[in-house]
DNA sequence: TATTTTCCATACGGTACCGTATGCTTTTTT
DNA sequence: AAAAAAGCATACGGTACCGTATGGAAAATA
């Protein structure tokens, strides 16, 4: 519980200062409920994100969580859409390059993800994807945006030479290695996991 | 709900009939729970693995459950014993095979989990993982079986011609592919699945 | 047949939720 | 300052669970 529950006595009231006295109102605490609740989907999952746990996390009751939404599932759909956003725009950067250093990019591509450091992110990736097996409105969110992804590598394949099928292969084969893999990492497999991945790597990429 | 609940009055006992008059009791019912809770986890998920829901199923109530199980967890216990079992003697039967046809086995392989016959096992496969997300438990059970699972490629790899470095490269990069696959099965990016399927297969087992 | 054991139903207390109703406090507007 | 609106706390009813206690019916055993 790392959290940092504002002191009840101490009311925040967000003072609509400096940061932009924007005509219309800031309205400022959704994407905070929203932000909280992608924390929890990390750790958790989607089982974790319930209204009275996650108002804890705020420092407040459920009763402000029902005043900025309808109900739970509200929520819910605010954080898909968040996370939709979100991956959208990451893919546009990790898949926007020079034209030559496609197949660098490629390399970048799956090293992002495979990256301990990027464990928040495959925690939620992974998160997403069980919730989506399980709510048709999150499979189609989660569809979406594997469709560009895949997309938007496959142009990556074929800028560096590759037919459009054999490009379409090698995408999917990447995005499938890429969330396997975040389900399998053992440290004791093999005691040089840097070559592992990177004849992984080379496999899915080089000709 | 196109389970078959036994009409309450009709009382089932498990007459100790012909199947065999053992000489210890044929202790039968608590793997009926086992069945029907893999059944409930593949369709909904470690989430669904309630006490009372899988009494419903089963046509009795949960007094019936607190007599075969101390508690829910004993139940959890039994499911991932249960499974680990069967992954084991599955991996045996699918990896063992005459010398000089270790290609062609590895090929199979892959295709039995990604068939689409084989929808059920692959969603379990992916509640047992993600089950194994938040319990450590869980957790070291599907690693025992992935080690399993990635050693045994891993000899028909070498058995094929690799070197022990290749081998374990290309076990990891097969069983990654195949769950992640899992995960991103799409009809609408591409009309040719079958060709995309086969040239991830060649790519994964090919030199 | 009498007795024990097996197996299950019912009823209960307790917890953790969801969503609503209501009122209180602070901020904003007039 | 008075009135209105925003933001939140508290209390409530309802549901879906877990696990226990207890009794009763069927089956096995004596």
């Amino acid at each position: 519980m790392e959290n940092k529950p504002v002191k009840p006595t101490t009311k925040l009231r967000k003072s609509a200062t400096a940061s932009a006295a924007s005509p219309s109102r800031v309205q400022l605490a959704p994407e905070r409920w929203v932000d909280v609740a992608i924390d929890v989907l990390a750790r958790e999952g989607i089982a974790g994100l319930r209204v009275e746990v996650l108002a804890k996390r705020c420092g407040v009751t459920k009763g402000s969580f029902y005043w900025h939404f309808k109900d739970r599932q509200a929520l819910l759909d605010a954080v898909l859409e968040h996370w939709k956003k979100g991956r959208i725009l990451d893919i546009e950067k990790t898949t926007s390059v020079a034209s030559g250093k496609e197949r660098d990019q490629l390399h970048y591509a799956i090293e992002v993800y495979g990256a301990s450091r990027n464990r928040k992110g495959m925690s939620i990736e992974l998160a997403v994807r069980d919730w989506a097996r399980h709510d048709p409105q999150a499979a189609a969110i989660v569809e979406s945006v594997d469709l560009y992804r895949l997309d938007c590598t496959r142009k990556l394949f074929v800028a560096s030479g590759m037919s459009d099928a054999e490009a379409k292969s090698r995408s999917l084969l990447l995005y499938a290695c890429v969330f396997g893999l975040s389900l399998m990492h053992y440290d004791h497999f093999d005691s040089n996991l840097p070559d592992l991945k990177k004849r992984i790597a080379e496999r899915i990429i080089s000709d």
